[in-house]
RNA sequence: GGAGGAAUGGCAGAGCGGUUGAUUGCAGCGGUCUUGAAAACCGCCGUACCGAGAGGUACCGGGGGUUCGAAUCCCUCUUCCUCCGCCA
């Protein structure tokens, strides 16, 4: 979430980043009603200080007067006393109201987009960062999409995902799972090779955890929740990894802390079913490499670029045609200052699947998480960094599909030592 | 799942209900000394909020309670340790 302090001190910038959101005229009244609510709860909370001070002042004196055997003076001073902790606990239920009421208005507030993101509403908006600078492959109209190719091949089967769990869940098979393990594995090596340490986070996490990140309280719908244990499966590997850091001070010199983690993701994804959702599209599990960064608010932003050039290096590796996407203000996730989304060329379904997405996040998940750094004296919060690298299901549909041929599916160069064979077919 | 024990500052480890935000050691930072380093010695060394400042308030796992006053007493939750049971 965003500081008080810096919507009082930047308000027509705030104003002029929910604009370029696009957000609806009860966000703007919050804005108004977060100041104000900031002002009470300084000033109820310099009068809990004072009558907290009286109190304590006034304790301190009966116990001298207890030690030197003052028993009446010590009577009348415990009257007083009883005074200032009625008034006390009043000031204190309201101060308490007053911070909750802020905190439910300041997760209302999404993040103030970078001065970089388009204005727009939805995806149609989106700036196109960088196209594929050739001309897109035209397969001709007997390429066969990747669900096809898969039953063909016996990569993954999603009707014996609905026996064994329900719709969305594919389960890989032979040298489908193999695949799957070779890009994963293909995916830890280059992250490692960057700098990233490679983390096995828990698959589920605590509220505390789900909130610091941003799922919580907005995206609530999209996490399958263990209610019985209180705990949600992770949408992605970002939550874990991001809140390794809640409420710890780092060292200066430890940053930037570069973090990777295959996990599987969990998502609803509540009625989205359609024509736009077959085979590996959109499914309620899959695979995914994260990359997240924890970074000096001077260097965020060079950071970002070299994320997204770590992206694009795998993408070029793979033989993917790809482009990436600068989201505008509408389109953007809540929580994020500026993301790139890359997608990849689907060349029998002609169309562009969403295969990553890269964000700065600056400080919105950072001061709801308290992670900060000290400079010296200073101690200010970091910004955090996340981008897919990659997310699988769908580079598995693409490399099926792009990579078809009357053969079988070439398996491209770079995935070879990993799978071991060099076609499906 | 059952029975006991524990939770204090980066770590270790004190703390009769009353000037204890908290003794001490280590680590860290600054300094003296040294050609430099080490050792020795001196000083500093938690976080947040309110306040122009002086200063004040809160926090000893979380929440609640007793009391004029709680790190210290009570309740509750969580986590860890030991033992038993179960188990990949």
């Amino acid at each position: 979430m965003l500081q008080v302090n810096f919507i009082r001190n930047n308000r027509e910038k705030v104003l002029a980043g929910l604009n370029k959101r696009n957000v609806k005229e009860d966000i703007f009244q919050a804005i108004e009603q977060i100041l104000q609510l900031d002002d009470s709860r300084k000033s109820l909370k310099t009068e809990l200080d004072q009558v907290n001070a009286d109190r304590n002042r006034l304790s301190a004196e009966i116990g001298t007067m207890m030690k030197q055997g003052q028993k009446d003076a010590a009577e009348d001073l415990r009257k007083q006393v009883a005074k200032t902790k009625e008034r006390s606990a009043e000031v204190e239920t309201q101060l308490s109201e007053t911070e909750e009421k802020l905190t439910e208005l300041l997760y209302l507030i999404p993040n103030i987009p970078h001065e970089s993101v388009p204005q727009g509403f939805g995806a149609d908006d989106n700036e196109v960062y960088r196209d594929w600078p050739h001309p897109l492959p035209d397969l001709g109209d007997k390429a066969q999409p990747h669900w096809e190719l898969a039953s063909k091949y016996g990569v993954f089967d999603l009707e014996l995902g609905v026996k064994i769990t329900g719709a969305g869940f594919p389960v890989y098979r032979g040298k489908g799972a193999r695949l799957e393990r070779a890009l994963i594995n293909f995916f830890l090596d280059e992250a490692t090779a960057a700098g990233y340490e490679e983390i096995m986070p828990p698959l589920m996490v605590n509220e505390d955890t789900a909130r610091g990140t941003g799922q919580l309280p907005d995206k609530e719908a999209q996490m399958y929740f263990v209610e019985r244990d209180n705990l949600y499966l992770i949408p992605t590997a970002e939550v874990p990894l991001t809140n390794i850091y809640r409420d710890v001070i780092i060292d200066l010199a430890d940053l930037p802390i570069k973090m990777t983690g295959h996990t599987p993701c969990f998502r609803r994804e509540a009625g989205s079913y359609g024509a736009h959702v077959r085979g590996l599209n959109r499914v309620h599990q899959f695979d995914k490499i994260e990359i997240v960064q924890i970074a000096h608010p001077e260097k965020s932003y060079e950071i970002l670029m070299e994320m997204l050039e770590h992206v694009a290096a795998l993408l070029g590796k793979l033989g993917l045609p790809y482009r990436i996407l600068r989201l505008c203000g509408g389109d953007m996730g809540f929580t994020s200052a500026l993301t790139f989304d890359f997608e990849v060329y689907s060349a029998a379904q002609k169309r562009w699947l969403e295969v990553s997405s890269v964000s700065n996040f600056e400080t919105y998940q950072s001061n709801r998480m308290k992670m900060r750094f000290r400079d010296g004296k200073d101690i200010q919060l970091a910004h955090t960094l996340n981008g897919s690298a990659l997310a699988l299901a769908r580079i598995v549909a693409s490399i099926l599909e792009n990579n078809q041929s009357p053969e079988g599916v070439v398996i491209p160069e770079v995935l070879r030592k990993y799978t071991g064979f060099d076609i499906l077919a």
